[in-house]
Order: structure tokens, then sequence, then C-alpha cells
DNA sequence: ATAAATTCTACCGATTTAGTTGGGAATGAG
DNA sequence: CTCATTCCCAACTAAATCGGTAGAATTTAT
């Protein structure tokens, strides 16, 4: 056949798009769903923010916004008011309040495998113990999200192990 | 507040289903990309092991695993031989490769926010802190994933923090 | 009671995930 | 040479998830 097919070689390649895979990614919701407990956690206490206003504070995408601050209510991080004068507030105050919390309340637990606990897994082989790994993957997601709470986010004071992190030289670097 | 409402606790819920939500999970590529690049280096050194055989070890479809191993290729972590004896192996010692260099050829960098790198959003007001977090979790991802060598998992001796991780006490709380 | 404000629920399209299918192209054995 | 074996590669699919919208339901102020 061929002929005259090619010039293949040099591609089009129109690549189509941007891959855009995910694995050990932060989703939108996520992203979305801390800046909004941010602004909470900046807010006075029992005074309730309207969600639209939290939207455009954090240019959120103000009904996408609705069901997030929806699965933090059902998670008892936030709560809500309805009526002329209602709106969202934190449901606890902010130092008890993980980014871990927020985390699984909008997107599940933390580091699972294909939808199961990374125990649960059973390998074989070459590979038993990647287990070990998906575990340790956990805890070290652990460190930095379990220990940092809304009140350190807001007042700028990240714990000293994470800041650490955040330092370190090649923590920067694009890769 | 009301008084009758309830009964809600009882209520329908319908509860759609299992969520399955994905946000800092580990996907079914990045876990069968490891496994069977577990198996590759525990086999010999230069020679080839087809990708049916690889399948059957580790329990990966088949046809899904090519394309894992077509990826990895790509990305120069394994070379392929083609013919009646032919299959894969491992394109330089398992000593230099990194399972950050696995998972990045499979799905791409670590910890993208929403498909771009932590340092490229911005954020404002209560949550300019964000990024830092985000830095963070990347950066700890790291330590484990960019230290531990496929090496080292097939030999069962993961570096000393990483095992210090598994090790810790809360490590393998399911929470 | 009623209107205004706001939450809440159900839906929707596009993308991604996790695969499958099937054809072609090297390679080595006989 | 020829043919079985194996990789290669592109397109296709079903189901789930992502990101988002619309409208009904509820609460409060007046």
């Amino acid at each position: 056949m061929s002929s005259v097919d090619t010039e293949i070689s040099s591609m089009s390649t129109p690549i189509s798009l941007i891959s855009q895979e995910r694995s050990l990614k932060i989703s939108a919701k996520t992203d979305y769903a801390v800046r909004a407990a941010c602004e909470l956690a900046g807010a006075e206490p029992a005074k309730p923010i309207k969600a639209e206003t939290l939207a455009q504070l954090q240019a959120i995408p103000a009904n996408f916004l609705e069901n997030i601050l929806s699965a933090l209510r059902n998670s008892g991080i936030v709560r809500s008011q309805r009526g002329a004068v209602g709106g969202y507030f934190l449901a606890r105050p902010a130092e008890t309040i993980s980014l871990a919390d927020i985390i699984r309340a909008v997107d599940g637990p933390l580091a699972a495998v294909r939808g199961e606990a990374p125990e649960d897994q059973n390998y074989s082989g070459a590979a038993s113990k990647v287990a070990d790994i998906w575990v340790a993957v956990r805890a070290s997601l652990r460190v930095v999200l379990e220990e940092t709470t809304l009140a350190d986010l807001v007042a700028q004071k990240l714990p000293k192990h994470v800041q650490a992190l955040i330092d370190s030289p090649d923590a920067w670097s694009r890769r």
C-alpha cells in the first residue's frame, strides 16, 4: 500500500490535547474545597458567608462550589444556615480541621489503590513489597495533610516539618 | 429550629453508590506499571520476558499491559525485542530506576493541581498559602518515590526513611 | 402569609479511566 | 523463503468521574 501516505514520519501529531493523566494528582474539587474553607476560617466564627460570596472571593464556579460545600457539610466540617441572612460557616474551630479532613470529605480516602486501601491489595512474586510502598506514600501524605490545619494556613504559620519540606532545595524544581 | 423535620435520619438515602473519587489516588495504570517493572527487575538482565508472561505473573489484563509497556518504552525505562524470542527488559540497571520515574512515565507529573504544576497556580486572600501546601505534598511524595528504586523493591530493602514511615504506628491505620 | 434569599437535589456533557480489538511490522526458527 | 511468534500502534468502547447547570425545596425577614 503505501505510496503516498507518508510524511507521517514528520508527524502530524496534532496532539489533540494536553494529556491530563491522573494519579497522585490534586483535583479541582480538592483545591476549591481547601480555598473555600480558608475563607471561612479567615472570617468571623459564627457569621455565615454565602456560597456566592465565597465563589467570588476565590474565583470558583458558584454552582460547582455548592456541591463541594454540601460534601463538607455532610462530613461535619462546615454548617449552613438557610434563609435571608444565611450562608456557610465552620462547624468547629479552625485549629481542629486538618487538610486531610477536607480532602477526604470531598474526594475520599488518601492514596487509595484502584478504589481500595493499599493494605487490601495483595501482591505476589517480585512485587510483594509494593503494598508497603503505597502505605509509605499514604503515610507521607499524612505527615503533611494530617498535621496542617486551616488555622495554620490562614495564619501563614505552617508546622515546622511541613515548612522544612517547602524550604528544601528541590521542592520547587519542576521535574 | 424546628422540631419535627426529622426522620431525616432514617432517610431513604439511596446513597447512590460507592463513591470512587480520585484525588491523590494511585491509578491502576501506575500500580500495574510498578508491578510489571518489578518482575523485569527480578529477572535476568538482558533476557527478554514477553508481555503475556508478565501479565500472567501479575494478573494484569494483557492488552492493557501492552499500552503501559509502550509508555515505559517511550520513556526509556524498558526496551523491547521483537520476534520469536522477544519480550521486554529493563533499559538500565534497576538501581537507577526510581518509582517516580515509572509513575511519571505512565501518569505524568506528581501532584499536579488541575493539570498544572502547583507553583503555576495563583492564590489570593485567605488561601494565599495554599500553593505552599501543594508543593509540600509533592515534596513529601518525592521523598518516598524518588529515593526508592526497583532494586530496593525486589531486594525487599527499602531506604531507611521510607521504612521508618512504614513502621510508624499509624501508617497502617485505615482512616 | 408571602416574598426574598439561599440551600439542596437531580441532571448533563465532556473527559478520563480501564480496557479491548485488530491490523501491521520486526525477528528468528525451520 | 516462509512462517510462527512477538512487539507495535492506532482506533474503539463502556463506565466512571469531572466540572458544571437548572430548578425545586426550604428557611427567614417582613
